[in-house]
DNA sequence: GTAGGGTTAG
């Protein structure tokens, strides 16, 4: 394909200058409401439009159209010519429609001269957007031999924005070469081989049956040049095979098609490949490999992720001197970016050895994003005009829209979504953009405007349709979610392993195990069940709809497994208290594993470890967070300290939260202050707060939770209610299931007992905060353990009561009720809730017979 | 013949 950036303008020795004046009778003409001719009323603000009267013009015109048509272009031309005695063409008030055969007339009368008059007048216009004049244009210095003036108009056509006009150039040069061929005019090599580059980036294998019979008949199979552009041709169909075809039957190979080949195999992934087409090109000893091969390479190394043979070429690229070479230098850092050392990207970035294009800029705002460094990556984007003179595109906002999601800055996902609408780029053309758009909605909680946004997006594809079912997941709106998914199957969309996962997760939130086997089987009969990350996200579903031995039986099947096949093992039996469990298949997992612990794992470990063992438990998990490395793993170091909390160290906790510095995230501060809360340190947990304000950070929905119940476990009455009225009056978060359970157990523990009643009914009724889920038992569970420490029948047994009808899995809430009924010596009552319980322990949990594996 | 963007498992 031909560069965009060694676009070189056309000699302005072209055209010719024409006063306003000269634009007037065109302008007049009714065209004008055509978008495409919007540029000639910025080229020449200063006329006015007035009535059109191009009546009697339009019959001139297809007067002379006909003529065109007919072959009699002298006469055409002639014609034309009439109208502008004063030889200024521009009194030719025209509907420009008749432009393209005016040039195909003068290029079928070798009328050059007045080709090029007609050219720079069209420019001046700003008609070069229209895309039959451009062509035209060309086709008319094609004829005329002269090639180069004609890829530079070729380059100029702005339907060359591929990414904006959705690969509508390569549609265009193939009309343009039938359209050459249909003149009689025969193509030169430059233009076959740009045609059959089209054919290659459209994959159009019916336009290239007759390319080929065309290629064969004027024997341009033989020629290099034509050889070299059938491999990248092959190569964008993902013929890979048939590109290597080409290549051994090729009697001369130059350079480039070495590194045809080399490239092709780098898109394909095929990174040893890649390297094996260099090692033999080295052999022949007669080619010497330039930077292009080079980028080749590097390209390979960051599809597939291999940072240190990304590292050796750099270092080679180095030695060699070529890293002056902005491609090159581009692509090495992107391979940085995309290898997730950010560093290396940030320090070639600084170097300045190359010249930073756009793409830099894109490149290293994607890599922070990627890596979690959202904050950069933000900071990176609105420096972007400030340090340089570039201008965002669609690539920077759909880089950037992710960092601003993970920032969970909702206001920044509309400022970009002003940016692309005030821009005029269509969501419908740009799918990725509005894709990414979606996600970001999405994630922060917006489903919304993700719904809204999801409804414009013109030609959807699948990651679009699992970016909105992402949206419905993440904000626990499973059943839209599922209906979605059905209407997915009806759709013209196919279902990915993406999907699938995001299905069976949504299977896993609603516990249902009836839904989750069904979307198992779902995953069976497509084919998805090979991958290794639904087979992951089946053991999560399994866990999740408490069908531990499904997910065992299917563990133990799995002949391929990673660390978050164990972690997900791991997470589960935490998730289900099973710690001792967790305890044994971490150390299996390190005897017979290759899978080394990640942070997930040992946030595992840590939670099991402290559970067991109390604060010595999270002591010796202390020490493999140490020997293992993770010491500033902000996740593992938040678990930490959340366990020495629970285990009622504070003290450990409270040093290793100022040991932090940096690394301290939102999550720290939330930690933290529950930290203080469950101690018993309420005035502390207040205190915290106002440092996390001063470190930048606003409080969350999570932050709230744990102020409540520091509140509530310190008897801080009002300052609980004061931080409720803040959290709905000031950060409009409504309360949900945590932050009404906090507050009623705060009146609970208080012994307003009463007030906590009135509480539940308020909250499970519809209120104008919503519904909380009235079949939750954490209210309950909460309220009737308040009751139970103030010995209050009445008001424990109504709690209690509701507790065995809603929970019936539940052993954890009989057993606060018969503790109520001991600690007033009704014993009856007690054996009852005894035996209740017991029956409950014989029921068996529903097996995994029904699933095939 | 040449660099950049979207969804997903714990």
């Amino acid at each position: 394909m031909l560069s965009l950036r060694n676009k070189q303008r056309i000699p302005k020795a072209l055209f010719l200058h024409f006063s306003s004046s000269d634009f007037t009778p065109l302008l007049r003409c009714n065209h004008l409401c055509n978008p495409l001719f919007s540029r000639a009323s910025t080229a020449c603000p200063d006329i006015s439009l007035s009535q059109n009267s191009s009546k009697v013009v339009n019959n001139e015109i297809s007067l002379i159209k006909s003529l065109i048509r007919t072959c009699k272009f002298l006469q055409s031309l002639f014609l034309f010519k009439k109208f502008c005695p004063s030889a200024s063409i521009s009194s030719f008030s025209a509907d420009p429609s008749a432009f393209p055969f005016l040039i195909r007339s003068c290029a079928s009368v070798s009328h050059l001269d007045f080709g090029i008059c007609l050219h720079g007048y069209l420019t001046k216009c700003g008609f070069m957007s229209c895309f039959d004049i451009s062509t035209s244009l060309i086709a008319m210095y094609l004829k005329f031999g002269n090639n180069v003036g004609a890829y530079q108009l070729f380059e100029e056509m702005p339907s060359r924005d591929k990414k904006f006009g959705s690969g509508r150039f390569f549609e265009e040069t193939l009309l343009l070469f039938e359209e050459m061929l249909a003149l009689d005019l025969l193509p030169c090599l430059e233009a076959v081989r740009l045609a059959v580059v089209a054919c290659g980036e459209l994959s159009r294998l019916d336009k290239w049956q007759w390319l080929q019979s065309f290629i064969i008949d004027y024997g341009l199979d033989r020629n290099p040049l034509i050889g070299n552009s059938l491999i990248s041709m092959y190569i964008k169909m993902e013929r890979l095979d048939l590109a290597c075809c080409t290549f051994d039957a090729m009697e001369e190979r130059d350079l480039v098609s070495w590194n045809s080949l080399i490239t092709g195999h780098a898109q394909a992934k095929n990174w040893a490949d890649a390297l094996n087409v260099y090692l033999t090109m080295k052999d022949h000893g007669n080619i010497i490999h330039n930077n292009v091969t080079l980028l080749g390479l590097v390209v390979a190394c960051s599809q597939a992720g291999y940072l240190e043979q990304g590292r050796t070429i750099h270092g080679h690229c180095v030695r060699a001197g070529l890293l002056s070479d902005f491609r090159l230098g581009t692509a090495i850092l992107d391979m940085y970016a995309k290898c997730g050392s950010i560093e290396s990207a940030e320090m070639l970035f600084g170097e300045g050895v190359f010249e930073k294009s756009l793409v830099s800029w894109n490149s290293l705002i994607s890599g922070y994003s990627k890596t979690g460094y959202n904050h950069k990556a933000v900071i990176l984007f609105k420096n972007i005009s400030a340090y340089s003179n570039l201008k965002p595109d669609s690539i920077t906002l759909a880089n950037v829209i992710p960092a601003y999601s993970g920032l969970g800055r909702l206001e920044g996902i509309r400022s970009i979504h002003a940016v692309i609408l005030k821009k005029g780029l269509e969501m419908g053309a740009d799918v990725v953009l509005g894709t990414s758009l979606v996600d970001a909605y999405g994630k922060c909680s917006d489903v919304e405007a993700a719904e809204n946004l999801f409804a414009c997006i013109k030609g959807a594809d699948t990651p679009t349709w699992n970016s909105m079912l992402t949206a419905y997941y993440l904000n626990d709106n499973v059943h839209q979610g599922m209906l979605l998914f059905l209407k997915m199957l009806r759709s013209q969309v196919l279902p990915d392993t993406v999907t699938v996962v995001l299905l069976l997760q949504m299977c896993g939130q609603l516990g249902s195990l009836k839904q989750g086997s069904m979307a198992h089987g779902y995953s069976l009969t497509k084919g998805f069940s090979s991958h290794l990350k639904i087979e992951n996200a089946v053991l999560d579903m399994y866990m999740r709809c408490s069908s531990v031995e499904a997910s065992e039986q299917l563990f133990r099947l799995m002949n391929m497994k990673n660390i978050v096949t164990w972690n997900t093992m791991l997470s589960g039996y935490v998730k289900i208290a099973s710690h001792s469990t967790t305890m044994i298949l971490f150390s299996q997992m390190q005897l017979e594993s290759v899978c080394r612990p990640d942070s997930v794992t040992l946030i595992c470990l840590i939670q099991s470890s402290a559970a067991l063992l109390g604060g010595h438990g999270a002591e010796v998990a202390h020490v493999f967070v140490l020997k293992l490395g993770f010491a500033s793993a902000t996740m593992v170091v938040n678990s930490l300290m959340d366990a020495y909390a629970k285990s009622g160290i504070i003290e450990d906790a409270s040093s290793l939260f100022v040991h932090m510095g940096q690394t301290r995230d939102q999550c720290s501060w939330n930690v933290m202050i529950a930290a203080c809360g469950m101690n018993g340190q309420g005035e502390k947990a207040c205190e915290l707060l106002k440092e996390m304000n001063e470190d930048g950070y606003e409080p969350d929905s999570v932050t709230f939770t744990s102020l409540l119940s520091a509140c509530s476990h310190s008897g801080m009455i009002e300052e609980g209610c004061r931080y409720f009225d803040l959290m709905i009056n000031k950060y409009n978060i409504h309360p949900d299931l945590e932050h009404w359970t906090c507050i009623i157990d705060m009146f609970g523990r208080a012994g307003r007992l009463e007030e906590a009643y009135q509480l539940i009914k308020y909250s499970l009724n519809r209120n104008r905060f919503g519904v909380i889920p009235s079949d939750s038992g954490a209210i309950w569970g909460a309220f009737l353990e308040a009751c139970r420490m103030y010995k209050n029948i009445e008001l424990g047994e109504l709690a209690g009561k509701k507790l065995l009808q809603l929970s019936p899995q539940n052993s954890g809430y009989p057993i606060l009720l018969s503790d109520l009924y001991a600690s007033t010596m009704r014993w009856d009552e007690v054996l009852k809730v005894r035996q209740v319980l017991n029956d409950r322990r014989l029921v068996k949990e529903p097996g995994f017979s029904s699933v095939k594996t």
